[in-house]
DNA sequence: CGCCAAAGTGAATCTGGTTTCATTTTCAAA
DNA sequence: TTTGAAAATGAAACCAGATTCACTTTGGCG
């Protein structure tokens, strides 16, 4: 009589699985990594601690991978508007509006990703996603300087400085106090900021389409 | 026959003390401070592990200590510079050469003290570190402004970009790899990016002092 | 010289979390 | 209904460091 594994276990499988993801994600977005601890996760997963290594090998993979599924959403989003076929700044400005949008809408869980002090197995989850914004960035400053939008520079060097201000300026302790810029005032200066930063004109009144929003995309 | 301490004994003492930070201040300086270990310490040190205890009261303040102590030097010269009565985009540029010129001089300390991911209570060090640089950004871009160098713009907003731009494009994952771009170049590339930025024009061929080097401070 | 308080020592202890694993529960097949 | 293999459990073991503390050494003073 071997054992079988039943269509219905299966699925009771996958979605314990999905249940102990959920439950970490919920627990980083309110409080960051840190309150992703293996016991609180079980808790709120509704499962005791023993378990969550049935499905993942360790915290550290458990964590990981949390970051990636959020991150992933992330970076899929911006790739999508830097591959669209529109002129190279109208793309930048885009993504621009779209990233730092996006943070805004979600603080805590932009901080978490972003900013807050990670462990060194998170850090290099991290690095990806930062290496990932910045070869965005590389890519449409390219194509704008062979679209001979801007004057020639280093794109990969200002794409790394944007990987690092924007983040910063956004999140953080160095970001703008609620009350001291409207969400709208932050982006129009990014977009400023980032458009000076490779010579390109700043138009007060640039008519894009709208940055995608969470909302939207839920959607 | 109360107890009194003797000078021979306070000099040992402060000398002590002395050893503790250098040796501590050693370790990071070549692995971060991960290697900052209380025994790593104490046997750098010379000195038992129970004998540290004697002179800070954790591991954390020690730390801190050592984080104090070699930022202070580096915004000290910051705030010099900016302190002197140049032209404001003058000054601004000088403060940009020396960080970076600094940074890329001592890679791994740099890496450490910007970077590096960090614990909670060092991560907070590193927080005021990064609101002096703004604070110091802020003013000579306000005064740059004041002087009618740049048009108007955000100068605290630019400020925290510049905090996160130019750490993320020195030291770390994202920095230009050595051979990718000499220091020289790297020093260029980060002036005329923050010039761009708050709209200043960039001259190609700048002449102003060069950038206080750590050999210079040394001196 | 002999005494004592302070300084120094480092093995033993503590700590806050992750991870294990012997036991119990579930459930499909016989 | 019985059976056994997989799944779930959670209390106990573990771990890598920081921290403690009972003891030894030092050196100033009477």
């Amino acid at each position: 009589m071997a054992y079988r594994q039943t269509e219905n276990v299966a699925q009771r499988l996958a979605e314990n699985r999905q249940k102990i993801l959920t439950a970490a994600r919920e627990l980083v977005a309110s409080g960051g990594f840190a309150k992703a601890q293996i016991t609180a996760v079980a808790k709120n997963a509704g499962l005791a601690t023993g378990t969550l290594y049935r499905y993942f090998p360790s915290k550290d993979d458990l964590c990981r991978q949390v970051f990636r599924e959020v991150s992933a959403r992330e970076m899929n989003l911006l790739a999508g508007i830097a591959a669209s076929n529109r002129p190279a700044l109208d793309r930048f400005e885009l993504i621009l509006r779209t990233f730092s949008g996006r943070a805004l809408q979600n603080r805590r869980l932009a901080y978490a990703l972003l900013v807050e002090p990670l462990d060194l197995a998170l850090a290099e989850e991290r690095t990806r996603f930062r290496k990932t914004h910045a070869a965005i960035f590389t890519r449409v400053i390219e194509d704008a300087i062979a679209e001979d939008a801007i004057r020639p520079c280093d794109a990969k060097f200002a794409a790394a400085c944007f990987a690092g201000a924007i983040p910063t300026a956004l999140t953080g302790p160095l970001a703008p106090h609620a009350g001291d810029m409207s969400p709208d005032q932050v982006l129009d200066e990014i977009v400023r900021f980032c458009f000076g930063a490779i010579g390109a004109p700043v138009h007060t009144q640039r008519k894009t389409a709208s940055a995608v929003t969470s909302k939207e995309l839920r959607a």
